[in-house]
DNA sequence: CCAAATAGCACTGATTTGGTGCGCAATCAT
DNA sequence: ATGATTGCGCACCAAATCAGTGCTATTTGG
């Protein structure tokens, strides 16, 4: 489904739960003890965004996480492709990626569809992939965190967001 | 996984296919004879896409599907949405919408979501679906099926598109 | 009448997803 | 030192979703 996984979710909550703690680290305790998310799940997610290179881990007794970088330099992209298997191996898709160093498979352009060349929506469905991953991309942990006027214009997302509600919660 | 569904994609094929048919009955034997895909399984998606009013059908020998409106009046979301469940139906989510008015539930909004009022990714969360179901309300059949730039640029997609590559295929 | 096509219903096997159990290793406060 | 706290690794489970199929009935054009 169109849909972001339940472990994505949590994992954005951390994130952004974490771009108001700077410098410091958050346990996975005080983060599902605020948010009501399964705490072991939460560690799951949390071990898999520290694997992927978004978070630092301390361990022992004052242990926790802290995001590696600036929140504006980490994108819900790079989260999703950590917490979400790789989103390009569908039919319509290249084969499967393995350089580590391409965090977007998904944007990796191929020619191993099955059907091709009589597949007539094989580049739609990668531009329709494209646009969605560059949305991800393109909005940082800051911007989902506090969206600013300034991060709504400097953002793709930012056209499609105007309309959206901002909630205060 | 933020990922079309197959039946989503054979749909999508299915829909641009007849975009380059207009006006006649195109059977599911023609679609699939062309495209390689499961006979039976894209009958099933041209049902469902007939049962949610995006395709008209015709029984008999010379029976078929075809576009009820123009390419241009019919939304990939909407295909999306009749072929995949709805999509709202998430933890950080309004309570399913039983409005059949609505195509797109995943838009409308509300406070379902049991971690409030403390879920500080709630929004967030929720203007990441909004702006990439936006994406696909406003990329028409007509844009998935050959994207000229003038559709490029009335479209929100268009600026992420721009970089994407046009293949022949 | 027959062949071709959609409509309806039900079903299966494989994969994904959400979530958990448990012991080990590191670290800090006391 | 030592225990409490925290992350780490590995395995596991139940439920939901997904891809795909079987079969029969009904409509319709030639």
């Amino acid at each position: 489904m169109l849909q972001l996984t339940k472990r994505t979710e949590y994992g954005l909550i951390a994130l952004v739960h974490m771009v108001d703690r700077p410098g410091v680290f958050v346990s996975a305790r005080e983060i599902c003890d605020t948010y009501k998310v399964p705490r072991r799940l939460l560690a799951e997610v949390l071990k898999t965004l520290s694997k992927a290179g978004l978070l630092a881990s301390h361990r022992g007794a004052t242990g926790g996480y802290m995001l590696v970088r600036e929140p504006e330099l980490t994108s819900v992209a790079q989260a999703v492709s950590a917490l979400e298997g790789n989103p390009a191996s569908s039919s319509c898709s290249p084969s499967p990626v393995d350089d580590s160093n391409s965090l977007f498979p998904i944007l990796d352009s191929g020619s191993g569809c099955d059907m091709s060349p009589t597949c007539p929506i094989k580049t739609p469905i990668q531009r329709l992939r494209d646009g969605i991953w560059s949305l991800l991309q393109q909005t940082s942990l800051r911007d989902l965190a506090a969206p600013t006027a300034a991060a709504v214009n400097a953002n793709p997302l930012g056209e499609l967001l105007q309309s959206a509600q901002t909630l205060t919660y």
